[in-house]
DNA sequence: TTGTACGCGTTATCAT
DNA sequence: ATGATAACGCGTACAA
């Protein structure tokens, strides 16, 4: 190691021109000069402290991600987005897995605050009704207010911009396909149990097959987004005849959960059942699945972009000499002394909240059908 | 936010005090104070700064992880393992994809030293005579000697402890099981070329087929460590009748493709051609393949918390005032300094390597076979 | 039991 | 073009 100070004295030169060579700083520095720290920074193994650097500047060049779990591929990909994002402009990814509960996010949350991270994007989908919720809303708040920005990559409205797709649509998209292949009653395995993202996409379900004239014949199942919910619910349709026209998984591995099921119990796939999915990962196409192509790496790295691209609020220093050290009363107080509460709002001169009161954001990116026939064809009555 | 200094002024003490309720010293303080500085902290929504925390220790509570892409199941596992055990001990997990370059990892290795991380896991195999490699064992040498550990999951000789499976035993376990189902003729589709866990599991495969007296029938097809290269590499198999009794690929997924190439050219699988794969990633259970399970996830949390238990070596602090500054030979050389020097090493006090000079530790962890007879069976000639 | 003061490594500000 | 120094927020010897 070596820390600045043991450059610019091996240098023989002082730390503040040190740290105008090794920082890339615009000040002018002569060339010799500069060569010498060069050389003692070399010589010495000098390692700047990202941590020194965060202390004295509004926050640090790290950036969060959560994520229910990284090994699903579904999140994965999206960690990709934000890391490559992030790595192209010098900042390191933090990664925290939460299993979807809402408490373990406030927890990594407060983790990545205490490391001042430049901002924290939200992976997973919420909770109809969940109570903690506000805690979370809570805690984004906070967090904002500190200067650690929040991206929501899914509809929650935690108080901060949001990159999404739309799941009603995604899920009508694909809706729509099948009904367009000729199929009538379709089943669709639902995701797990009072997730935003399962309403959203049985509700596009139900609407595109409401207009088809073919509520009657549309079946939800209680799912999960696993494989093994999908193989369960399908069992549960074997066991109920008659079979669908078509089985729609609330995501792609649920379809193939569904798939295996209907394969293992001898029907024909696609030839008598067809099975469709959403979100287009990896094992789609392994196994030709027809699904909806979601933008989760640009998602990903769209909200670190976002993160990156702010520009930070700029933490006011306390000014120099004078009054500085110890004015207990006067100085620094202001920050978060006075907090005079205005009628009705909570945050008056809240500190460093310059976009918390615009309205958050939501940016709505598009999807696409994606149709692979392994899995979904034409229905054979009906041309 | 607000800083231990408004904390403890808000609460009428001093910052040791509030430092030390808040930091959860076993300092004794009196239940009053305590109660008042845990009362100011919370009404300020105090946020210790780990970055301050972290300087005035020997290292952050940050642990890294390099993996070759996180979108790849196999190193999706081990991120999780890793996280799982750094999130438990209350650190957070960095995450870098360096896409198998090595000249990557050098950077995010420096990328997480610059946060003084506890240690870096490095989660991926590297290459055979990579002319990097000497770059990046001098990049992880200066890193441990700055106290910032590395652990390798592979094969490597990075120079610092590793946690692994024997690649050859896998691969020859899995082509030992092939051969007791009766199959004589079989095809190895291997992994991306020239890297190390390429070269081992080939061997294993070659050395189970040698002992068995197949020399002869056995085939190696270059491939890759995804669905495509399986694929491909399958397609040429069938070009050049007869087809293998069954073919191994390198891991789970080249195996997915294999079983796709055979099966849409109407090949009977198990039935004509058995297929078996490698990990036991979450995809081989979906497609029901035969393959060997890794204990992925463990040598991921095994590495995080050989990483987390170490004792850091305590960076010795200057004794206040007297002779602190400027004693620019004699102070701090004392930190590695009397280390009696071992005969033939070449580099005498080089700072806080404790561990530098003990053989680097190799952690051997077993695997498993794992039948699933979806996709391999019994060849029907020979019982 | 509590308070005082210093140092961790860096950047920014203010001289020179 | 370069140097000196005050912050940043924290833990911790040391003093009281």
């Amino acid at each position: 190691m070596s820390s600045l100070v043991e450059v610019a004295r091996a240098a023989g030169v002082a730390v503040s021109t040190a740290s105008r060579v090794l920082s890339g700083s615009d000040h002018p520095i002569s060339a010799k000069t500069r060569a010498k720290v060069l050389a003692a920074a070399e010589e010495l193994d000098y390692s700047p402290s990202a941590l020194a650097r965060a202390m004295v500047s509004p926050h640090s060049r790290l950036v969060g991600v959560l994520v229910s779990d990284i090994d699903n591929p579904y999140f994965s990909v999206i960690a990709r987005g934000v890391d490559d994002a992030a790595s192209r402009a010098g900042y390191v990814t933090m990664l925290s897995n939460v299993d979807r509960r809402t408490g373990t996010e406030i927890d990594r949350l407060q983790a990545m605050r205490d490391y001042r991270a430049a901002g924290v994007v939200f992976a997973g989908s919420g909770y109809v009704d969940d109570p903690r919720t506000p805690d979370l809303v809570d805690a984004v708040r906070r967090a904002r207010e500190q200067g650690v920005q929040a991206v929501s990559l899914a509809v929650r409205d935690l108080g901060c911009p949001s990159v999404v797709v739309d799941n009603r649509a995604v899920a009508h998209d694909i809706t729509d396909h099948l009904v367009s292949l000729g199929h009538r009653r379709i089943a669709f395995i639902e995701g797990p149990t009072g997730m935003t993202v399962t309403r959203h996409r049985r509700e596009g379900f139900l609407a595109r097959m409401r207009e088809a004239g073919l509520a009657d014949s549309a079946q939800c199942q209680p799912g999960g987004f696993d494989y093994e919910s999908g193989h369960a619910a399908t069992l549960r349709l074997l066991a109920r005849p008659p079979l669908p026209d078509a089985v729609i998984g609330a995501n792609d591995e649920v379809a193939v959960g569904a798939l295996s099921a209907l394969r293992q119990a001898g029907v024909d796939v696609p030839g008598e059942v067809s099975v469709a999915g959403m979100d287009d990962l990896r094992l789609a196409e392994f196994v030709g699945l027809t699904t909806v192509s979601l933008p989760l790496y640009e998602m990903g790295s769209l909200a670190a972009r976002h993160i990156i691209d702010s520009p930070p609020v700029p933490r006011p220093r306390v000014t120099t000499s004078a009054d500085a050290g110890r004015s207990s009363g006067a100085g620094p107080t202001r920050r978060g002394g006075r907090r005079a509460d205005p009628p009705g709002d909570g945050r008056a001169d809240a500190p460093a909240d310059v976009s918390a009161d615009v309205p958050a954001t939501t940016t709505v990116l598009g999807h696409r059908l994606t149709v692979r026939e392994t899995t979904a064809r034409r229905t054979g009555e009906r041309a």
